[in-house]
DNA sequence: CTTCAAACATGACTGCGCTCAAAATTCTGG
DNA sequence: CCAGAATTTTGAGCGCAGTCATGTTTGAAG
């Protein structure tokens, strides 16, 4: 049989698996990631409570489930957002701003995600991460060769580690922000800043 | 009264603080920091089970507490080593590096310590955040302030946005070297490479 | 269609983090 | 030294994340 191929029992769990991502999505939206139980997500998805951990091997690991998607698409949505912009740093802003605003629909649960992303339970759920990250630096080292091209960045500048250098130093800062010891105008200045730090270069 | 003047009340805080601080690091090197109850805490400290949580908000809390102390004075020792060096780049992988094997020791409870240095719950802990991680960007702003001297960085460069930088670099690939998305020689190639690019600049 | 094995779902159960009303201790003013 | 206010400790109890023995469904082979 093709791979394509799939019998009653890998459709019933992707169904089941669609119904539980979704639930806790709705769940954690609405009331909040701490105040959300496992049974209730269990029973909004139709389920019986331990069926919820074989999908994810910890109620946090849900959170993985829930954003994976969402955050692909934000990834695209900035990239999308950012071409147009002048400058290599103001793309860059551009982009981390559009991930920023997402999350400021809701901070504490973004504040729990990435608590999350440091600690992932099972395999799956660390291959999502994988895979999110590769979109998201992907998206970023395109803006950096799209500028190299325009003779913005010097020729040797490697791709991928320019990309890591700018997602760490916003990832540094975005963890500021959520713990609460940044505010947002904080925030604003410090990105700005040291991402200029970079791209200028400090010899 | 003086304020140095401490009556008995605060003096067996004083002490009890110390002797939780004291048996929850024992037991989380010995037994794992999952693996430790908040019960066992307590009957080595000599207090009832409640008691811990005057002291911590939450178990993730006691990580704080048991750590600050520890991580202030590898901040010290790593810039002791790190003067030495030659280059910047080499003096500030030093200072990582002292961090890093302090990590090696326990990685476990490290990758436990790094996701709750994002989601500390009691206003005390977060005091102590703030303070350690001053301590930390400052020394790695007095290593770049002696370069600047030296000439080799810019003496246009700000000391906090470069320090912070620097160790948003260190922060993110500690991340994944805790979270066991790289192994170590990756880890160390990443960081010099990334650390290099920050350094030079990719303009 | 029947039989058997493997994969999956179930939900009662367990252990632990954390709470909170009550008890104990310390402080203060007279 | 005493009464009573203020603070701290206590530990039984609660709610929930996560487990696991049992039951159920699916797929394959004859």
């Amino acid at each position: 049989m093709a791979a394509a191929a799939i019998g009653r029992r890998e459709q019933n769990k992707l169904e089941k698996r669609g119904r539980i991502i979704a639930a806790a999505r709705a769940l954690f939206t609405h009331k909040g990631f701490d105040a959300t139980t496992s049974q209730e997500i269990a029973d909004a998805a139709g389920v019986a409570g331990g069926t919820i951990f074989t999908y994810a091997k910890t109620k946090d690991d849900l959170l993985i489930l829930v954003f994976h998607d969402e955050m692909m698409d934000v990834a695209e949505r900035g990239y999308a957002a950012a071409r147009g912009s002048g400058a290599l740093v103001d793309q860059v802003i551009v982009y981390f701003e559009t991930m920023v605003s997402y999350h400021q629909r809701d901070l504490p649960l973004a504040h729990a995600l990435m608590r999350q992303l440091g600690y992932v339970g099972g395999d799956d759920q660390r291959a999502l991460v994988r895979e999110l990250m590769t979109r998201v630096l992907g998206r970023l080292a395109q803006l950096v060769e799209a500028a190299k091209a325009r003779g913005e960045v010097a020729a040797a500048s490697p791709l991928l580690p320019s990309a890591r250098s700018l997602f760490a130093i916003y990832y540094f800062h975005l963890g500021g922000l959520l713990s609460g010891y940044l505010d947002r105008p904080q925030f604003d200045r410090n990105l700005r800043t040291d991402l200029g730090l970079l791209l200028r270069g400090l010899g």
